[in-house]
DNA sequence: GGACACATGTAACGGGTTACATGATTTC
DNA sequence: GAAATCATGTAACCCGTTACATGTGTCC
């Protein structure tokens, strides 16, 4: 029990401190809910969650469909323990994966058309996802959430999770709509727009009231 | 040649693409920008450079420093067509890790203190990032920005990268005006409070007319 | 009763992270 | 001229991903 704990151990913790799951559901759930805020593979849980057992912060049982074995997984007094602690611990910042910016930051070497289409499937992904966030919404405020006792824990998730893929949805259409006039522009005139939207966008001035503290890109030490 | 290559092998080829650098300075570079949107460890960089090398997608080339070598890349003609070919290709969704998520999912078996601290350090970190953003925005307008004979392009990166932090920083601002209220609440009144919260959220509801696919937990095939 | 989807995982490879190492340069 | 910091990486372990495998209901 004395390997170095990851997030993704504390993850399925997390998971099994709401109630007890087999493998399979454990995996599927995550899929479900957990991947937007954690997403890791699903084989990585099968994996991850015989360790916990081992370390004692889970115990297994197994049960039988036909002949064929099922896992079921429950938190120990330890695992409890071992959560408990790192609640105690600093968090780590929230960070992102966003391809389609790489893409766009090469645009020049590809066609114009290439681009809006990427640009237009993180679209459509977003707009699915928004469906399904609607859907969760909707079964919580129908009082059949997957774990309505939470709700008011799960409505700030929620409202998270909605806020973002908003503000992603009204980028790419500002987006969109920006390099659609490209065509139209010389480099220059491209480059007085974007000193244009840099002047609009909503940046916070640094107080006057001196800083102690520089401005850091970001606090990376803390970071596992 | 034959391997396959990264999302990673794609986003160091894309900063190559711009203007040839020592590993050092991809290094550096990368932990300024790129690593937020594509973060990844910075040793995997000295790696995967050279095997870029060997691949025939980028040159190297030997300085010294005193008796110290460093080395310098460049990339090539079969280097920008991969490049080419991969904005061919569709784009992955994006995707977010946040911890503090996962600790407010079980919030209820740590206290109340734990929580608002780790929502603070989210907050901290949000708004080093916003003073860094601005930082970055102020170069760009002042005409001396890192890349600013590109700056149409990066400005919408900007607009991105704050309109990002200003959504975490303030729904962060909403959840912990919420969490210092637990305290007077039952857990009644809480999941009262979180249907409210979850009325309100701005969802997109689903268009009445037939949806001919199912609204999947978004589409997960094409991711690499 | 065959096809297909769902349930329940295992094996192997390679990328990612952490730890370490050493040469130059600046600071005081 | 010692200490700290910057520059420039290497090594090894472990997590994450991809591919595969097999059993079990269910549809028609």
């Amino acid at each position: 029990m004395n390997r170095k704990l990851t997030t993704t151990s504390y993850a399925l913790l997390t998971q099994l401190a709401l109630r007890p799951w087999s493998a399979y559901e454990l995996v599927q759930q995550r899929v479900r809910y957990f991947r937007f805020v954690w997403p890791k593979a699903e084989s990585a849980i099968y994996r991850e969650i015989k360790k916990l057992a081992e370390d004692g912060l889970a115990e297994m049982s197994i049960e039988h469909t036909g002949r064929r074995p099922r896992t079921i997984y429950q938190i120990t007094e330890a695992g409890l323990d071992v959560l408990r602690e790192w609640l105690a611990t600093p968090v780590g910042p929230f960070s992102m994966e966003f391809e389609v910016m790489l893409r766009l930051f090469i645009a020049p070497i590809g066609t114009r058309q290439q681009l809006v289409a990427n640009l237009r499937q993180v679209q459509a992904d977003t707009r699915d996802m928004l469906m399904f966030g609607g859907e969760v919404n909707r079964e919580y405020l129908e009082g059949r959430g997957a774990l309505q006792d939470q709700a008011y824990i799960r409505a700030l998730g929620i409202d998270f999770f909605i806020s973002l893929l908003n503000m992603v949805d009204q980028w790419v259409d500002r987006t969109l709509g920006e390099v659609e006039r490209w065509d139209d522009m010389t480099i220059e005139e491209r480059n007085q727009r974007g000193l244009e939207i840099l002047a609009g966008v909503p940046v916070a001035m640094p107080e006057q009231t001196s800083r102690s503290t520089p401005v850091a890109p970001a606090s990376q030490t803390r970071r596992r």
